[in-house]
DNA sequence: CTTCTTACA
DNA sequence: TGTAAGAA
């Protein structure tokens, strides 16, 4: 028995695939030590660290055509910033991996204060100050189109991510605003609000639900004061299919 | 049973 | 990158 070893003992060694071990040889950067009469592959223990540096090097982030044209001409300060650069690159990931993580534990928080679709009703809720940035105007009869979403692509990073806010007020125009620190555009003080949640198969049933939830104010007596504003977070519709998720507020007169 | 090659999603 | 099929 020899003692180089088959292409799949060295797989199960190294924690790969046979499938990547012969890639790596149709690019030239790993070659069996020889190739038996059975036509396998046999490896040696100079294969063994060869693999392990490839591996390495890969997951430094060089392509394999890169690890290619380095492993053998690599000068110890190449290694050096190399490994630096690789540092650096997790972190950044690590960053990123944070934020959706963080993203996701947000939408989660969210999704379970919002009422289920058969349970809505009226709440009064106390809201903390928030600021909003306007972002555009539209007709008051009109709902957002795929066009002015385009046409006003002011600087809205993630828009999926973002809440809408529409005001509603005297005027035949709403506003279109979104929630940024410091902004001024309009002010939502803390304070009381009458809310409510609509779930909608087409926007044109939030005018009834717009109307309905004016009627209910005045009905109970609730003074309120300033625009109607309808929340939109896009990402809670995620979880009414075929509907869209909105949240109604006035806020009330103490 | 294992590997090789080739093709394919 | 993983999977499949036929051949050795």
């Amino acid at each position: 028995m020899s003692d180089e070893i088959t292409i799949s003992e060295l797989a199960k060694l190294m924690n790969v695939s046979v499938h990547q071990i012969r890639y790596f040889e149709e690019k030239g950067v790993l070659n069996p030590a020889y190739i038996a009469e059975n036509q396998y592959r046999m490896y040696g223990v100079d294969e063994i660290y060869r693999l392990s540096h490839i591996l390495l090097l890969r997951k430094m982030g060089l392509s394999v055509q890169m690890i290619k044209e380095c492993l053998s001409n690599l000068t110890t300060v190449q290694i050096t910033s190399l490994f630096r650069q690789a540092l650096a690159d997790t972190e950044a990931a690590i960053t990123q991996l944070q934020q959706t993580k963080n993203l996701i534990s947000k939408l989660l928080h969210e999704k379970e204060h919002i009422p289920l679709e058969d349970q809505v009703t009226y709440y009064i809720v106390t809201r903390e100050e928030i600021h909003l940035s306007l972002w555009f105007h539209m007709e008051a009869q009109g709902y957002l189109q795929a066009r002015q979403l385009t046409q006003h692509k002011g600087n809205i990073p993630n828009l999926f991510e973002a809440d809408i806010h529409y005001a509603y007020d005297e005027t035949d125009t709403v506003g279109i605003y979104t929630q940024k620190e410091g902004a001024n555009d309009l002010v939502l003080p803390r304070g009381k609000y009458l809310s409510r949640h609509v779930y909608v198969h087409i926007e044109a049933e939030l005018k009834e639900h717009i109307n309905e939830f004016y009627a209910y104010a005045e009905h109970q007596g609730y003074p309120y004061h300033g625009p109607l504003i309808m929340v939109e977070k896009s990402y809670l519709s995620l979880f009414t299919p075929e509907k869209l998720h909105y949240e109604l507020l006035l806020q009330m007169i103490e």
